[in-house]
DNA sequence: GTCTATATTCCGATAGAC
DNA sequence: GTCTATCGGAATATAGAC
C-alpha cells in the first residue's frame, strides 16, 4: 500500500468524519478503520478537534479551486453554468457525503469556525456577477440577482444528495436508479437553469 | 404557562435536537432548556433514544400534511408550484433548523429508521405527477420527469436553509438580509421554476 | 412526580513499556 | 513509532428519598 501511517490516518478519519460527522465519531472508529491503535491518534494529532479540523480544512480546499476555475474562466455564462453542474454533480457523486460533511460542519460549529477554516479562501462570484449584469443589459436574459442565480445553481446540484434518503423512501430507487439520475441531472440542471433565464 | 411537564419536555427536547442533532445533544441540555432535572426525562421517556424518535416523529408529521394538502388539491400545475413554494418556504422561515434536522438524521439514522418513523406517511405525488404528465401531453410545458421536477421545486426552496452559513461568509449577509431574500424567494423561484419548464 | 445521589458506560486523552 | 493499560471526565441511566 506504501502508505505512511499519517496518511493513513487522514484517509481514515475523512471516511469517519464524513459519514458520522464530529459529534458522531469515535476515535476508536478512525483507528479501527486506519487499522492502528488510538493511542496513535493522539501522538501524530494531539486531538480529536485537531485532527477533525485537518480534515475539514483538506476537504474544503480541494473543492473549491476547481469549482473556481471554471466560475472565472473566460466561457459564455451559459457554457460556464454548464461546466459547473458538470463539475460539482461529478465531485459529488464521487464523494456523496460531501454535501452534508459540509452543510453539517458549517452549521453546527461555533462561529468563528469558517472565519478560521475558510478565511479568504472562498467561491469568487465577482467575475460571474459581472456577466451575468452584462447579459442582464444586453437583453439577453431576464433580470436576475447573480447571488440568487449562484444559489439557484448550488441548490439544485446539491440538495439532491443531501435528501436522497427521503426521494428513495418516496420513489422508492435504488443506488443505480440514483446514480443514473444523478447522471442525467448534470445536463438537465443546466438546461432548466438556462430555459429559466434566457429571454 | 399553564404546561404540563411532559409538554415542557417535548417542546425543550424539539429544540435542542433540532439545533444539535441526535449525536450533538445532551440530556442535560434538554433538561435545563426545560427547566426540569435530567432524571425526569427518563421518568418519561426511559432513554434519550425514545425520546429522540418521538421529536422525529412529531416534527416530521406536522409537515407532511400542510404539503400533501397543496399537491393534492385541486388547483392548477402551475398555481400549485407557487402555493407549494410559498407555504414551504414559510414554514422553513418560521424554523429553519428542520431543514437540516431532517436531511441529517434520515443521513444519519440506520436502515429501517424511515420504515418506522415515516412508514406510510410520505408526501403524495401521484396527482402532481399526474397533472405534469397532462400538460406535457397538452404542450402547454416541456418534456420533464414529475420526480425531476418535485426534486428541483424542493432543492431550491429547501437547500438556502442548509448552505447559510456558507452564503453568510461568501456575500457577507446578515440575518436579515437572508429572511428579506427568502421572503423574495417566495415568489422568485415559482417564477423561475414556470419560466423554465413553460412552452 | 420530582428531586439528589450514584451507578454504569463510554470516550478522549495520557503514561509507560517496548 | 507503536502498542497496552489506564486515567479522568462526561453522558446516559437508575435508585431511592421525599
Amino acid at each position: 500500500m506504501q502508505q505512511s501511517t499519517e496518511e493513513k490516518i487522514l484517509a481514515a478519519a475523512a471516511k469517519v468524519f464524513m459519514e458520522k460527522g464530529m459529534a458522531g465519531a469515535r476515535m476508536q472508529d478512525i483507528a479501527d478503520e486506519a487499522g492502528i491503535n488510538k493511542a496513535l491518534l493522539h501522538y501524530y494529532f494531539r486531538s480529536k478537534e485537531k485532527l477533525f479540523d485537518e480534515i475539514f480544512k483538506e476537504v474544503s480546499g480541494q473543492l473549491l479551486p476547481r469549482l473556481n476555475q471554471i466560475i472565472e474562466s473566460d466561457i459564455s455564462l451559459f457554457d460556464k453554468i454548464w461546466a459547473f453542474c458538470q463539475e460539482y454533480i461529478s465531485r459529488m457523486v464521487e464523494n456523496p457525503y460531501l454535501p452534508l460533511f459540509i452543510v453539517e460542519e458549517t452549521n453546527k460549529q461555533q462561529g468563528a469556525f469558517l472565519e478560521r477554516h475558510l478565511g479568504n479562501k472562498r467561491l469568487r462570484l465577482d467575475k460571474l456577477a459581472q456577466q451575468v449584469q452584462q447579459e442582464v443589459a444586453r437583453g439577453t436574459i431576464k433580470p436576475i440577482h447573480p447571488l440568487e442565480l449562484f444559489l439557484t445553481i448550488i441548490s439544485m446540484c446539491a440538495f439532491p444528495f443531501l435528501g436522497k434518503p427521503l426521494l428513495q423512501h418516496m420513489s422508492g430507487m435504488n443506488d443505480d436508479m440514483f446514480n443514473a439520475m444523478m447522471e442525467a441531472r448534470k445536463s438537465e440542471v443546466p438546461k432548466f437553469i438556462i430555459n429559466a433565464i434566457k429571454k
